[in-house]
DNA sequence: CGTATTATTGATCGCGCTCAAGACCTGTGG
DNA sequence: CCACAGGTCTTGAGCGCGATCAATAATACG
């Protein structure tokens, strides 16, 4: 089901040390968090975490995306969430997981035991402090999430998507390539459409000249102006 | 614009003292709190805090209803936050607030000032512990609202609204009666439809016997089992 | 290669939006 | 007390966006 894990990287070299929930920590810290870490690799669809489990560990994403989902009980299925490298994973309060935690490529975790990593927290302002800051900013995310749902259009929603996802990963700032790091019924779950919708819509924005597709996960924003148009955004 | 400070309340006899973020504070904790602390009330549609302002202070809901809401330029508006009595209020991280918190009823707020209240939260890591648990709750709040936004049907939209509010603020468990605190704008706003769909889907709800409605917002809960089997609940 | 999976495109349907009218509720002044 | 105004809520008629059903097309993989 799962790799065994896979050498441990030195913290001084993890590519994401500038920008996890890690990243305030100094070396003393450092050292007492090396000691309960666990390096783990998943491959693409393996599910992580399962709703209604209470995990034995909390972790960072290094490498990959992992997915969040809720599902209705007829089958529906929600994103509820996308963690990209640097991300946090886990319900840290201790409580069960309420959805599940998928990998959406092939990911590797930094995993933490849960016990010593809340007994590190609770007595490291400055890692809580870290974990306050990113929940906060989450919670931000989720909310620009719950207008997307509830208020764009189905053009406004792929537009929207390719936006963030040029935000968050994308290379050259003008004319950006992206890998699309999902499929297209992950992307329909993503912006509560149906997979028809989201490729109807991927092959209207190709059409006008916005972007540019190939092979359905590589995709060139042409117009970046435009986009951001397109995704209708907040007034603010 | 605002009402005149309330009388300062003692902590002590505060209706909120057990669950709101100074719950695990301590009496020293207290009285520094109490020194940056201020009463302030807020009649029904006034705004507190407007997007892109920096607020001067945060703060605890202590009695009626705040919502948080974001507007696109041409005017559609989702709320993506409903904060109740015990509920904290404002943009922690010092960043600026990116939607608008609008008292939706009369609104008493207990306020701190903002730089104090920062540095008490890093010096007190009972509190800042308790606000990353609130923070968490609300993240976990805000990915059912996702799954309700993205996948739900307007009838299972009205009838998770009135569960969840039940649930919130009803006092007798089986047969409930809720004063709901919303208009139907506000509802509508929340459940990313429109009125007039708020507005047919009680009127279902009732003529199929689930509800009665007295008055548009005073509603007596007659089928319980059914309003929560019609919110489509997920399957975890 | 052939098979399975995933993505695209087309045709039709239905839920929720839009536009419009009417009902109800609340307060104000004669 | 009624009359009237302004707002909120309800109900009705018709439409359009995105879902559904269905058929290809492209891609991945052994």
């Amino acid at each position: 089901m799962v790799d065994p894990a896979a050498p441990k990287l030195r913290c001084a070299s993890c590519p994401i040390r500038e920008r996890a929930v890690c990243s305030t920590c100094d070396a003393d810290e450092l050292k007492t968090l090396d000691r309960v870490k666990n390096y783990r690799t998943y491959p693409a669809g393996v599910e992580i975490i399962g709703a209604g489990e209470t995990a034995a560990f909390v972790g960072s994403v290094v490498t990959g995306v992992v997915k969040l989902t809720k599902t209705m009980v007829d089958g529906r299925r929600q994103m509820v969430g996308l963690l990209f490298p640097s991300d946090f994973l886990g319900r840290y309060g201790g409580g069960r997981a309420d959805c599940d935690a998928v990998a959406a490529t092939d990911v590797t975790l930094c995993q933490f035991e849960r016990a010593p990593f809340e007994a590190l927290l609770a007595s490291t302002p400055s890692l809580e402090q870290r974990l306050l800051q990113m929940t906060m900013d989450e919670l931000d995310a989720a909310r620009e999430w719950l207008l997307l749902l509830g208020r764009k259009t189905a053009r406004e929603k792929v537009a929207s998507f390719l936006e963030i996802l040029a935000r968050r990963t994308a290379t050259n700032p003008e004319s950006p390539q992206i890998h699309v790091p999902l499929s297209r019924e992950d992307m329909a779950d993503y912006l509560g459409l149906t997979i028809e919708t989201v490729s109807r819509q991927m092959s209207a924005l190709k059409k006008e000249g916005v972007i540019n597709v190939r092979g359905a996960r590589d995709v060139e924003i042409r117009d970046r102006v435009r986009l951001i148009e397109e995704s209708g955004e907040a007034s603010w």
